[in-house]
RNA sequence: GCCUCUGUAGCUCAAUGGAAGAGCAGUUCCGUCCUAAGGAAACGGUUGGGGGUUCGAGUCCCUCCAGGGGCACCA
């Protein structure tokens, strides 16, 4: 008969239609709009990374915006006035590449996908507020991207130089160092990056090393370690000395940058990158047989590709300019030669070369046979500045002198540790790090150099060869002058494809639209020309996060009041994959804002939640690969909530889910256990609840207790797992305890509806309703948890002898120390246990435990 | 090579230093004309190995092993 009942409404819990039903209903409702001025709520902004529109969405915005999305519903259930804003980041190559691949214009082909996601996102229940959508390649938006770099242009952060960059050989097109992969391709496109010379637009993030670095210690607790560590890695700030050298025959001396002052006296000779200018002058007034062996050196290295350059195992070159330099703190002369490990944009382009402590200089000294000078006593272990002689096994004192083994020259590893100073006149005897302090004082004094730090970090370069993006808002004048186009003409708007070759050819496509590229000097009316290169799309997303705030004010970018109510950014949610790039310029770009005065934070996301990726048998999804599952496939199989369901279960949310591994239809399966829940509550909403079977109740209340810690702290996999025990007691009462119409299983069963309806809003919906309700349960708050409830009657208290479980009591949860003690020792199983063995300690942790520890 | 994170049941994961647990899968049974849905029960563990601290270690410390991630000629 029971079951003949399930049967029917096993029929009843039809996705398709429920989904149909909701979304009408949330749509005539908008339960999640935040823009209400008279909203006394307090705020959240809840963010995730926005898409860029490339097809449909996929299983990896399946997951990213499932979790976002349990965030936002919780702080609303919460009680909180939640910003959950969705929008596109829409210029870009793909769009480009696509549309020169099928002759059309790459507007439409945004658009349209844009259109596709915004579906498939809506059907997938994410809770968007929909009037706050924004489009980074609308005119509306860019304008504001022009408005910043014409700022930062004013502050002299935004900035032209001629330099060797990285060239992308298959989009044409110029990237930024952090578009380069380590293996020296293209992040892009995969193409292996070039070397190529040109002037470009950069942004000057290297003024802001420092606080980048520094500000990282707020974040700490609530951005991943992970992320924080390679932020730190990639700033990469080294500590150090610069030191002058003497050149002889040049006026000026030659500053070189060191971490390691303190080896000052074990330098050997000078190295200087072979590609900088240095070099170069150097050679010049050389012999012109040296001039003859450099230009061929350096045309070697400079055929010598990016991937080759970076294996750090390849055999370092040289060749000896025959000139030299003088040791500022022992006035020896030093011999200066050019080496491809000597990079020309770190530092000064030159090093001075200890190679008793340095590896790579050693490898170099060795291969030219350059002399090797010990100056640090890595034998000797230092306790303060006081030297130690070490000793040997039988506890003999040697110098190191007696261990040639050790002698870098011989053994060919250098000595990079902890140790002694020798052969280093004043400062013998001290330890590296007080010889770093005193070396330093003493260029200092001299003038010969000071306190310096260096940085991994290089300048953003932001300039782009390609149409899909934001004009760079400067005019060229006749003379090479930059001139900012006036803040009353932006937008400098893109011109329409009609006419324009988009492939690239390694110069912008928009300097072939002559309408657009010839204007007038906005100064003088004479002839000049627009900056015909777009900017880098990491500028548009770099501030976006500001622009929901009034996503359609045309008269600003953002309005700092809102940003004062709204903003940093509570919890932002998005793939481990920007961990560098959009990350690090975003919070560039905010410390930007915060110097000229628009924003009041430094920092714009104040949490961070990296989702994990989706994976198919253990590798990414790819079409290539074959192993593609299309997310609308997925939603049509076993609909909505179960996918959503089983993202928010697979796991921790920063682990990757193997969709191989995990399985929908069970999801499935319990959401119509759930839901059928629903159909077997008998009692009506007013029925009182103080009758209901207390252990149920008492298992309700735990799980009001417990689940919002457990959201907060992102363990959804946890809160699902409990979701589901509550689920089997609430069956379990029902069909075997006081049934359906007993107040507990109405209690339990609502607040099943409450809990799903983070994850399921679907079936949490439908609970509702059939529970009784006429308004959606996304209108509801969480419910308290009834402190009386949460203490249980009686606890297990464990009685163990040397650390073994011996008897098990129950008593009250409030019993007293002594009283649980008493009570452990009169049980029989203990004394058993404790048999003629005399007692040596007696632990008590009540209520849940005593130890009685023996002798012996 | 350096830095980091993770190793718990077949799988995915829980467990303020205090009784090693849950979900899923698998097994058996009930149910059914058959299949599926549904229900019940039992099974499942050297907590990666070894040492240490502690009355007591999955948890803290050391070390080794195995995986993942990041950085890597940055002076």
């Amino acid at each position: 008969m029971a079951h003949e009942h399930d049967r029917a409404e096993r029929e009843e819990f039809d996705v398709v239609a429920l989904q149909e039903k909701w979304l009408a209903r949330w749509d005539e409702l908008k339960p999640f709009a935040s823009s209400d001025p008279d909203d006394k709520r307090p705020r959240k902004y809840i963010l995730d990374m926005f898409p860029y529109p490339s097809g449909d969405l996929h299983m990896g915005h399946a997951e990213a915006y499932a979790l976002g999305d349990v965030i936002a519903r919780y702080w609303r259930q919460q009680g909180f006035n939640v910003l959950h804003p969705i929008g596109w980041d829409s210029f870009g190559l793909p769009a480009e590449n696509a549309a020169i691949k099928r002759g059309i214009d790459p507007r439409g082909w945004t658009y349209d996908n844009i259109d596709q996601q915004k579906r498939t996102m809506r059907r997938y229940a994410a809770s968007f507020d929909w009037d706050r959508v924004l489009h980074t390649s609308d005119p509306e938006y860019y304008k504001w991207n022009q408005w910043l770099f014409l700022k930062m242009f004013e502050k002299g952060l935004a900035y032209r130089k001629d330099s060797w960059v990285n060239w992308d050989p298959v989009d044409q097109t110029v990237l930024a160092n952090e578009q380069v992969l380590a293996d020296g391709t293209s992040e892009r496109s995969g193409a292996v990056v070039v070397k190529k010379q040109l002037t470009q637009w950069y942004l000057k993030i290297t003024d802001y090393a420092d606080r980048l670095l520094d500000d990282l210690n707020q974040l700490e607790g609530t951005w991943p370690s992970k992320v924080l560590a390679m932020q730190r890695n990639w700033i990469g700030r080294s500590i150090g000395a610069d030191v002058d050298f003497v050149i002889e025959g040049r006026e000026a001396p030659v500053t070189v940058f060191t971490t390691r002052p303190d080896t000052l006296h074990g330098v050997t000779f000078m190295v200087v990158a072979p590609d900088s200018e240095l070099a170069a002058e150097l050679v010049a007034t050389a012999s012109p047989e040296v001039g003859a062996r450099f230009a061929e050196y350096l045309t070697g290295v400079q055929k010598t590709s990016e991937i080759d350059r970076q294996d750090a195992t390849r055999e370092k070159t040289g060749v000896f300019l025959e000139r030299y330099a003088i040791n500022p703190i022992n006035g020896e002369r030093l011999p200066i030669w050019a080496g491809d490990y000597v990079l020309s944009d770190y530092g000064t382009g030159a090093i001075m070369a200890v190679p008793a402590h340095d590896q790579r200089d050693l490898d170099f000294a060795r291969k030219y046979d350059l002399p090797v000078r010990v100056v640090l006593d890595t034998n000797a272990t230092v306790t303060g500045a006081i030297p130690v002689i070490p000793l040997d096994d039988e506890g003999v004192p040697y110098l190191p002198d007696d261990v040639p083994e050790l002698d870098p020259a011989t053994t060919g590893v250098a000595l990079p540790g902890e140790g002694r100073m020798i052969n280093s006149g004043p400062l013998d005897g001290l330890s590296k790090s007080n010889a770093i302090k005193r070396i330093t004082e003493m260029l200092t004094a001299a003038g010969t150099g000071r306190a310096a730090r260096n940085y991994r970090l290089r300048d953003w370069l932001i300039s782009r060869q390609r149409y899909w993006g934001t004009p760079i808002p400067i005019i060229h004048g006749a003379d090479g002058e930059l001139i900012p186009v006036p803040e009353d003409q932006l937008p400098v708007l893109l011109p329409p494809t009609d006419g324009l070759d988009l492939k690239p050819k390694g110069s912008s496509p928009l300097g072939a639209a002559t309408d657009w590229v010839n204007v007038k000097n906005p100064l003088t009316g004479e002839p000049a020309k627009r900056d015909a290169d777009t900017m880098d799309t990491f500028v548009d997303s770099s501030w976006y996060f500001l622009r929901f705030l009034n996503p359609t004010d045309d008269t600003r970018a953002f309005d700092p009041k809102e940003a004062d109510k709204w903003a940093p950014v509570d919890q932002y949610v998005g793939g481990v994959t920007h961990a560098i790039l959009h990350l690090l310029y975003a919070r560039f770009i905010t410390k930007v804002l915060y110097d000229l005065g628009y924003v009041g934070f430094t920092e714009p996301f104040s949490a961070l939640l990296n989702q994990g990726m989706v994976l198919m048998d253990g590798s990414a999804m790819s079409k290539s690969k074959g192993n593609l599952v299309r997310l609308s496939d997925q939603l049509d199989e076993h609909g909505v909530d179960a996918i959503r369901l089983t993202m928010a279960f697979a796991g921790p949310p920063e682990d990757d889910i193997d969709w191989a591994d995990v399985s929908p239809a069970a999801s499935r399966k319990f959401l119509a256990r759930a839901w059928r829940l629903s159909g077997d509550v008998t009692s009506s909403p007013d029925i009182d609840w103080k009758t209901g079977d207390l252990a149920l109740r008492r298992a309700t209340h735990r799980f009001l207790a417990e689940a919002p810690a457990l959201v907060e702290s992102f363990k959804f996999n946890v809160v699902v797992a409990r979701i589901m025990d509550l689920v089997n007691s609430t069956r379990k009462a029902i069909d075997s305890g006081p049934g359906g119409g007993d107040a507990a299983v109405r209690e339990a069963t609502e607040t099943i509806a409450l809990a799903l309806s983070l994850f399921a809003p679907y079936t949490a919906e439908e609970m509702w309703e059939k529970l009784g309700y006429p308004a959606p349960v996304a209108q509801f708050g969480w419910r308290k948890a009834n402190p009386v409830l949460l203490v249980e009657e009686s606890v297990t208290a464990v009685i163990q002898v040397n650390g073994k479980v011996r008897d098990r009591l129950e008593v009250s949860p409030k019993i007293e120390k002594a009283e649980l003690e008493k009570l452990a020792m009169a049980s029989a199983a203990v004394q058993r246990a404790i048999g003629e063995k005399e007692i040596a300690a007696v632990i008590v942790r009540a209520p849940r435990l005593v130890n009685v520890a023996l002798k012996g």
